[in-house]
DNA sequence: AAACTTATTCTACATTTGTAGAAGGTAATA
DNA sequence: TATTACCTTCTACAAATGTAGAATAAGTTT
């Protein structure tokens, strides 16, 4: 099962909230914000296909996320390597670099990062 | 506009083959093969927006791309990037190689590619 | 207790997506 | 030329998606 675009930029602010109730989602959105409403369907089909939890409060519910952002991206990026660039993270990593404007100090610090992950394979 | 994610299948495989008939495209695919008609359907609706474009030669077309998959994807990771990582290439950079396995040959040669690419900024 | 606020569910509906049969066309072939 | 092989378009339809009004429920305030 998998989120669809708009529920991904729903669950994107509950990553960013860790908690929240309707209200503090809906106050997420910039103008136009879309309807209460809207947020509640998105929120519920969300808890039915188990992505988020909640805890009741009152009358209302506390939503939290029931997959980590980074667990949930590793299976999104893999399949985008798996259906572009024959399975090859590699691959994709340079066309990544190649193709996003890096700031000198990303890739200093991008390049320290290899270099960690390097020492440690040894 | 977009393609959605079983027209992103077939354009990869245009991409692939650079130019195609719909049986070239169909053979593709791996057991159990869509219906020839699903293809064509798919093809229609990517010519609709543009994604693909073709030459009459007879009673059928030569499929082409009319976007690269650079620049296709350019606009995909970047949509990510500003989704997911509050636009921050940097972000999803260092995201991407901590949780993507990366071998040590693979490591080392993007990191020689982020040397060349710090290099040309000076 | 009545009125108000706010959230949730139900219902609804237009679009988009995934699939493919039926119908119709052209080129090659028998 | 009748048949065969393919291809494309038309039509269809179920499922998923994007949006949101109406109805309902439950605290909150007056």
């Amino acid at each position: 099962m998998k989120l669809s675009k708009t529920e991904e930029e729903l669950m994107n602010h509950l990553w960013g909230l860790k908690k929240a109730f309707m209200k503090d989602l809906l106050e997420e959105y910039a103008e136009p914000k879309p309807a209460a409403t809207t947020i509640s369907t998105l929120l519920k089909r969300m808890a039915d296909k188990k992505f988020v939890g909640y805890e009741t409060k009152g009358n209302m519910r506390e939503y939290y996320p029931l997959v980590s952002k980074d667990s949930y991206f590793s299976n999104h990026i893999n399949g985008l390597i798996k259906n572009f660039f024959n399975d090859s993270p590699g691959q994709f990593a340079s066309f990544f670099t190649k193709k996003t404007d890096l700031s000198s100090a990303e890739l200093e610090e991008l390049k320290a990062l290899i270099e960690k992950q390097l020492d440690q394979k040894k």
